[in-house]
DNA sequence: AGTGCTGCTCTCTTTTTGAGACTATATGAA
DNA sequence: TTCATATAGTCTCAAAAAGAGAGCAGCACT
């Protein structure tokens, strides 16, 4: 017997089980998954960890999200719990962003998933050239 | 000082440097995390993760995936070497798709982040209901 | 001859995202 | 005064992505 498989049947049990009577379509574990599996999500999150930003900040720092999805993305983190916004009275008014404790926590298995990008986009990037070359 | 501040300051540096002279736009690191957060992505990489399936049987499984997000996500995971597509020539011909060595390397980390929803869904819930009770 | 299974693709509609103008207030420079 | 800048957004319209569902080709079973 495998552990290593039968753990990761275990994993997938629990993904299932979470669901009323094995129905994917309402699980709290995917419902999760997907507040944080947005286009420009994990990138907020990889920032907002370095420390606070403001919004004219992260804007600057990642120059190619648009104004409307900035403040959208940033307002569906807050809404999940993993965002603080801190509204300061300067004229003009400044907000900041900062992440919550949940946000720190949550940021931890997302790094690793980072870390995992980082080890290995070469291979990714040799799998989809090798592809497009069958494929083409 | 905190060595945890400091580590997670390096990770976004690592972020950063991946790209060409601090910009965001076009890094490798961001490409590889985007091909993943896509809406069904994680979903199906936890099935095949359990064990290979058939298309019919992964549509089964996700009952509210369409036909064509399904053949969408599975031909982008296997371009990006995550998954490998195996066809049978039984007659109607059967189609079977496995996580590759790949695959299974970066569905440890992403596990890890499964493991940290199913624990903290209802942290998520709650800070949900606290923003639309304010917001509403 | 009709029905069903397989793994798709094609079209149509709805939703999401992107690009960019516009708001309101205040500060500093010409 | 008038112009330019900065703040953090909102609003509108076009483009891209996703969802719904019909159609297809080949074979088996009845």
């Amino acid at each position: 017997m495998d552990s290593k498989i039968l753990n990761l049947r275990s994993k997938m049990e629990v993904y299932k089980a979470m669901t009323d009577g094995g129905n994917f379509a309402d699980c709290p574990v995917r419902d999760v998954i997907q507040g944080i599996s947005g286009k420009w999500s994990s990138l907020l999150m990889m920032a907002l960890a370095e420390r606070p930003y403001r919004f004219g900040e992260l804007r600057r720092l990642v120059p190619d999200i648009s104004q409307r999805m900035l403040t959208q993305t940033l307002h569906d983190l807050q809404r999940d719990g993993y965002v603080h916004r801190e509204v300061f009275p300067t004229k003009p008014p400044s907000v900041e962003y900062s992440l919550t404790d949940l946000g720190r926590s949550m940021f931890g298995p997302l790094q690793q998933l980072v870390q995992w990008a980082e080890l290995n986009h070469g291979a990714v990037r040799d799998a989809r050239a090798a592809f497009d070359a069958t494929q083409g």
